[in-house]
RNA sequence: GUGAUUGUAGCUCAGUUGGUUAGAGCGCCAGGUUGUGGCCCUGGAGGUCGGGGGUUCGAGUCCCCUCAUUCACCCCA
């Protein structure tokens, strides 16, 4: 074990992984422009209130999972984002962008922080995917965001992927439910298990989506929040549904699907993926009209929008085989050389080539014919090309095309001339 | 925060009831081919056996503590 290791919950992403991230960010942005959608970049810390504030003070994140510190004995309290919407939310309102124009959609892929154990699909360092549709309070709005993140799934070949759905009404709506779940588990008191009697107090709802069985037969015969929303209420979800319908997006009504974070109202939704183990949320979101205002906004700001965990979305997809095209590009040409009086002159030849636009290494190390040989073959260059006495007197290299073995000699201006040819590499490399 | 799991070479792992100098495969380096890669053959480098303490004539192996890993709970992406 070396002395120094990564923070635990941490974790480096080398350049075979990185073609991969690489990937799935470029096809992001596209579909973020496809929907006309922006990229919006935070601070990585904000102040602490605006999470307890935006996030609420009774949820596990806020409550236990925030790094957070203190810059100066007097100051004020800083956080380790552990989500994006209420910094990207505090920009909007900061900037006041709405004055500007109506409606604002940006996206971002961030790194978040989360002071949790580590498990298989969870770090304390990880990012997301996200997209905010700032302006708008509709269910078509909630269903362009449900739109945009199911056709990156799509577009990136992942499937089998269950998205679950719910509506949790308006404020007065769960006010009611509230206090009819609360007198509903009154009873049962005794029968609850610590987190459930807490929330009980605190947050009621949450007790839905408790996973102890013995919470789940009691939750069965709760009455749901679904029987508590206003006929408007209704209206809107039904609506969403009907455009998910619409677009052939499949979904399954879960009407115990609460979430965690307090900002959301009416629709709500998750995307679980089979192939993950027991963290197996890839994505979710929903309305969070209220948002702004407990940020202390004079007025609502509507919005809605979704957050697609990086690092599950490429567990996912390597779990079903979507990498395997993905082969990292090495260079065109290696120049090799065996005496090391030439060593100079390779790198000179290295140079001019790259002067001229063509991908090339060359040992810096000193190594022997062979090694150069070797690391070519292993960087998968298509190329290589001899550097020796012979050359430097006649002027006339050898190339040596790796993969037919042909060997031809050339002046450089040929060679160059030859390396240049774009498609070359598709040819020699397929 | 709770529970369990696993720590032996760069990687994946062997290592018998405690017994001399801790092994294999892959990878790496070199040679076979003194100017030519992949395949093959030969050789080499590389280990505080996670760390500390204890038991013992003797500990990779047994005991305690500690650190780290992984998985799960809680909750979430």
């Amino acid at each position: 074990m070396p002395h120094y290791q990564a923070v635990k919950g941490a974790r480096d992403i080398f350049p075979e992984e990185m073609a991969r991230w690489k990937y799935v960010e470029g096809v992001i942005h596209s579909i973020a422009a496809l929907y006309g959608f922006s990229e919006i970049r935070t601070p990585i810390f904000e102040y602490t209130e605006l999470f307890q504030r935006g996030i609420g003070s009774t949820t596990d994140i806020v409550g236990k999972e925030m790094f957070s510190f203190q810059p100066d004995p007097q100051g004020r309290s800083i956080t380790l984002r552990p989500e994006m919407t209420a910094g990207v939310m505090r920009a909007a309102l900061q900037k006041n962008i709405l004055s500007s124009a109506p409606v604002h959609k940006l996206y971002y892929i961030s790194e978040l922080f989360r002071k949790e154990r580590p498990q298989a699909g969870r770090q304390r360092q990880f990012s997301q995917f996200g997209a905010e549709l700032l302006g708008v309070s509709s269910s078509a709005a909630v269903a362009e965001v449900i739109t945009l993140m199911m056709q990156l799934f799509e577009s990136l070949g992942v499937h089998s992927l269950c998205l679950r759905i719910n509506s949790l009404g308006d404020t007065e709506d769960r006010l009611r439910y509230r206090s009819a779940l609360q007198s509903y588990f009154a009873p049962y008191h005794d029968q609850l298990d610590d987190s459930s009697k807490e929330r009980l107090e605190k947050n009621p709802l949450r007790i839905l989506d408790s996973k102890n069985p013995a919470m789940q037969e009691l939750v069965a015969g709760a009455p749901r929040l679904y029987d508590y929303l206003s006929a408007s209420a209704v209206a809107e979800f039904e609506k969403v549904l009907f455009y998910l319908s619409e677009r052939s997006i499949s979904y399954q009504i879960d009407y115990r699907l609460v979430r965690g974070l307090d900002y959301y109202s009416h629709a709500a939704f998750e995307v679980t993926s089979p192939a993950l183990g027991a963290q197996d949320a890839i994505g979710g979101g929903g309305r969070y009209d209220g948002l702004a205002r407990e940020l202390g906004n004079a007025s609502d700001l509507p919005a809605a929008g979704f957050a697609v965990g990086m690092e599950r979305l490429l567990m996912t997809m390597e779990k079903q085989g979507l990498f395997t095209t993905l082969n990292p590009q090495g260079p065109l040409v290696c120049v090799v050389t065996q005496q090391q009086e030439l060593e100079d002159h390779a790198m000179q030849i290295a140079w001019r080539l790259r002067k001229a636009g063509i991908s090339t290494e060359t040992d810096l190390a000193s190594r022997s014919m062979k090694a150069q040989m070797r690391e070519a073959n292993r960087m998968r260059a298509a190329y290589a090309l001899f550097v020796g006495a012979e050359e430097l007197s006649t002027g006339l290299y050898s190339l040596k095309n790796l993969l037919t073995s042909e060997q031809t000699t050339l002046s450089l201006d040929a060679v160059i001339e030859i390396l240049r040819e774009p498609l070359l590499r598709e040819q020699v490399r397929s």
